[in-house]
DNA sequence: GCCTGATGTGAGATCGATCTCACATCAGGA
DNA sequence: TCCTGATGTGAGATCGATCTCACATCAGGC
């Protein structure tokens, strides 16, 4: 009562014996090692070919050790910044014969717990996440510490060592906000996501850091927290730009941000950059059809996965250094968004 | 020289040996089956948890012959709607136990066939995709014979007795044709993805008819073939719209189209309704943003993930009837981005 | 007191590929 | 001719979990 899909029966033992030979020497003539006949060789290799056999990946798992699959935990697949990456990395891996298996772990670390509990006892062979906390991760700490091959991506976790490609949030935050301030810009509004999270922490602290650069002070009330849909971002938007001395300027901390900020800003009646100038980081493809074109911190998103995919396959390989962390500049994009504060609001 | 990262040693053997009963036993307890005394089992549990015994899924496949894994072959996981769907996949398999595995086959059929050969060698338990090609598909007619269970997602496939989630699309697309047809357009441009993709065969399907239907005849340089890109599509809109008689509406199949005809146009200089009326298939985001708003036809996209995975499921635990086929409706959403047609232009 | 059936438990087979080891066979050197 | 090493091949173990079967033990019914 259970024949549902099993018709792929043909196994190693149905070779070797069309063959007439034993498991052993039909194995050796479909791996090619140890000494096997010519002409053996050839009939098991046209038998096997024949009768269409294909090795059980899963029985070579299980002696081997490892299945040949990555597994892959974004933060969010629907960030189109995750999805790229996701692209990227099952291209890349592809290559070298493995299998990504996607798990996002919503930003949830019980999540990201259980996800890799439950890869780790599927033998995967390694792992690239963005860790959904910069701090509460001895799940991930334990898992370097057995050995597992890591390449953490997009964010990196405090106390684990390994590999890692990020990019430089702090920089680029920083770069933003001087433009804004070079704009005169005072009151900047920041729409970030929850502080665990590693980019949330680094971009806020280029906020931070550009701010003080100023002599501006830190003003707690202009600092809006919002899970990265397009959804939250705009309740959160409309919170912070729901106040009397509204902020003159937004940066955004990623692309769903920056989306939903620009339909929240434009639900209240708000224009960019006359009521509003805006700067977010991560580049979005309608960044440049909305009017004004929108002025964004741009990361070299090509680069990240690949990059990460080769470091891995380099672990699995065998490599044995130091964990490599590699951080790619981001770049100012700066488009139409953003104009000089308006005169009669500045004071002294 | 291979410890790498085997310290995940603890097995049945080692829980068995620790509680001093049988393998059998242990599993016994393990899984709650068969007769097992209670104090045995409840020192059998203790003894697996001190010891953080996690059973090794792969051995449990090849004993069961499937590993908990579903492969997912998108067109193109990049593209937002694949995302989505991805996203509700993964959380629906989850939560009965099952990984999912993202191979995108990049519109191409080699590919996808190369994908499918590798998930089946991985034993995975079923497969949801989104066929490249509608008629190209012996391998999955194949896939289907030898009694896998397969879930088609938004493209059908000819002859693959299986099930399906699709929309819409003739029906959709026709109304949207109707809609510029009714605001005087007769010169309607249509942007599509290649004609062996399912839903540009559906889609087109759906734009002839309404031309047919109102007596304004087919003309084959009106419709623009593109890869599914923003980058592809504003190439394509360009070479539609840079004629003299250049066409008074365009509709495209699907949003990342939209929004490379957004940029296009933008780019060209022509206005979005006053020169060009625009329609696109498949809403997303940002339409609401841009001024004027995108009128799309909207697919119910949050359902069709979570059907799919729920028809694997039943699959999975053995339903057997026909196969189901579901189809979504589609609804207009009109918002400001088709006008009537200049009256000058009107011949007759 | 004997038999039957319920209850517990363990030995060993199994899934499929691979690897170790032992055993052939054969050629060429001593 | 005998020995040695290269060459081929197969039997059986192994990876870890699960399942079948056989074997205990014990209670209650006759």
């Amino acid at each position: 009562m259970d024949r549902t899909g099993n018709r792929k029966g043909v196994t190693l033992k149905d070779v070797a014996a069309a063959a007439k030979v034993s498991r052993a020497t039909a194995a050796r003539a479909l791996n090619s090692y140890g000494y096997v006949g010519d002409d053996t060789a050839v009939r098991v290799l046209e038998v096997a070919d024949s009768l269409g056999y294909r090795a059980n990946r899963v029985a070579q798992a299980l002696r081997r050790g490892k299945l040949p699959l990555i597994g892959f935990l974004p933060g969010d697949i629907q960030n189109p910044f995750f999805a790229r990456i996701a692209h990227d990395l099952e291209a890349e891996l592809r290559k070298h014969g493995h299998n990504l298996v996607i798990a996002s772990s919503e930003e949830s670390v019980a999540q990201e717990r259980e996800l890799l509990e439950s890869l780790r006892s599927l033998s995967v062979r390694g792992f690239i996440l963005a860790p959904t906390s910069a701090s509460d991760n001895q799940h991930i700490v334990n898992l370097a510490k057995d050995g597992a091959p890591i390449v953490l991506i997009d964010r990196v976790a405090e106390n684990v060592r390994c590999d890692s490609v990020v990019v430089d949030n702090e920089g680029g935050a920083r770069e933003a906000m001087e433009y804004l301030i070079a704009n005169g810009h005072r009151r900047i509004a920041l729409l970030r996501d929850e502080s665990r999270i590693f980019t949330a922490q680094e971009r806020f602290a280029g906020y931070r850091n550009a701010l003080k650069a100023h002599g501006i002070g830190l003003d707690e009330s202009l600092v809006g927290v919002s899970r990265s849909t397009v959804e939250h971002a705009i309740e959160a938007t409309i919170r912070l730009f729901s106040r009397r001395d509204r902020p003159t300027a937004l940066f955004t901390v990623d692309s769903l941000m920056t989306q939903g900020a620009l339909l929240a800003l434009r639900s209240m009646g708000l224009a960019i950059p006359r009521d509003v100038s805006l700067v977010g980081f991560d580049d979005f493809d309608l960044a440049t059809f909305t009017d004004p074109q929108i002025t964004v911190v741009a990361q070299p998103i090509a680069e990240l996965g690949p990059r990460a995919a080769q470091l891995l396959i380099e672990r699995l390989d065998g490599k044995k250094v130091a964990p490599r962390h590699v951080r790619f500049p981001t770049r100012l994009v700066v488009r139409g968004s953003v104009a000089p504060v308006a005169k009669k609001r500045l004071k002294g």
